[in-house]
DNA sequence: AATTTGCCTTGATACAGATCAAAGAATCAT
DNA sequence: ATGATTCTTTGATCTGTATCAAGGCAAATT
């Protein structure tokens, strides 16, 4: 999900790898090469059109996998089709858990994505022989279930406001390319009905939102997709979130 | 946290253990003697008071520990006051995150609380030479994971009485002893104003949900802690779940 | 036993966000 | 290009839950 990232926290060095560098700074920072060599002998690529079902919730889980490239969502669906997005996953995120049949959500392409996949039993018995691969998808674990708790926190607590707020300084942290990445022009991706199904929300009131940050001037829209932080300090300001750095996304 | 057990998540032996058996079910499962007498020696007992912080957001994490008796919460508190439970430590449950130096949230015993401790250097050590401990402890977070992603649909889409039938269907599930569970009288454990800050709602909205389903003959209370379950499959249907086993908590 | 204190319940009212509705953009298909 | 479809915006209204307020009960203290 990876949503919040420790500014300590201890940096993964890219590894070469020709054809898909990203999944080895997912999976694993420190494999040698012989495991490196394995990994490579039992993955697979599968791709996924924009809108396209890559899991549903209860389906045995036939391989793991690492995102190479596109967005995916982690959903949940009520019997009378409430739904509630519980999850991101973005390049070098990973699905799937070792160990588990299962998964208890739908995941969903919601642009064209192309996965990484591990052949699951394969995978699971490197994991078993491998120390550091079982660290690392703990750390991978922890990672997202820090960024669960600060999404509860969301969902629970924060006003319509508060949550757009937190969701653009989310995006504008994860895409911004400088030092000073504001003035960036930042991609939304999803749809209103999306982004009101992560955020709790109805598509109403998400627009509704949008435009009212628009006309305080904290951002810009330069068509519906697409944006700029105008004033970044008035955005965290609006996110009720510590103005220390007690939350870094 | 353990909200949700999967059904069919591998059954987990438990193993003998002079003080606090319990712990070596939440850690380990299939250590050997040197193993199991490496981890009495980093060991020592704390024990807390009703309504003591155990730990304070960004304190540095001196131990990983078990929780042996009594029940802790994991909270986030916003500057204004308005706090969310993010997490229900019960015994067996586990505290701390091997290579994390922080927590990103406040841990409070709500009643008297034991732990078992480890040095935490001492614990990562042990960690990075026993590989089937890290994952164990990979289980253990993909468990709260899922517990966590629960709660995010639970926290973004479900009404108020929807919240609160499931809060109780969670606790008649945790508490009931015998296989056919209903009937037993239910500790609540927690003050309405903690139920509140665990559900997302103010603690008006939990008295008044609660005293709707005693009138409708769901639940009836002996006492403002305790409860039975009058009519399980009416229960269930207020929760919102599906009716099949999706959720099993 | 009386008093304090900390929950808890219930009522009255307010309001944020949901719902219902309709008209504008943008994208897609023909 | 043209029409169809899908997404978005905006307005009007409704409603579930929060907020404000007052009193009740039970455990703890004196």
């Amino acid at each position: 999900m990876n949503l919040s990232k420790k500014v300590n926290a201890p940096m993964i060095a890219p590894i070469k790898c020709s054809q898909c560098p990203i999944r080895h700074r997912a999976v694993c920072a420190r494999c040698d090469d012989d495991e490196l060599t394995l990994l490579e002998s039992i993955k697979t690529y599968r791709t996924y059109a924009a809108g396209d079902v890559i899991l549903w919730r209860g389906e045995p889980l036939e391989f793991v996998a690492s995102v190479v490239q596109g967005v995916a969502t982690l959903s949940k669906t009520m019997e009378d089709g409430r739904t509630q997005m519980v999850g991101l996953l973005l390049p070098s995120d990973f699905i799937g858990r070792p160990g588990r049949e299962n998964i208890e959500f739908d995941v969903t392409a919601t642009v064209d994505v192309t996965l990484c996949c591990f052949d699951r039993p394969k995978f699971e018995k490197l994991v078993n022989e491998t120390p550091h691969i079982a660290q690392r998808l703990m750390e991978l674990a922890l990672d997202e279930l820090d960024a669960a708790r600060d999404w509860m926190l969301l969902l629970g607590r924060k006003t319509a406001r508060e949550k757009i707020a937190t969701f653009i300084e989310m995006l504008a942290r994860r895409s911004s390319h400088g030092q000073d990445g504001n003035k960036d022009i930042i991609d939304l991706h999803m749809t209103r009905d999306q982004i009101a199904n992560y955020l709790g929300l109805t598509l109403e009131t998400v627009s509704r939102q949008f435009s009212a940050l628009k006309k305080d001037g904290v951002i810009d829209f330069s068509d519906r997709k697409h944006f700029t932080v105008e004033d970044i300090a008035a955005l965290q300001e609006e996110t009720g979130d510590d103005a220390d750095g007690g939350v870094v996304y």
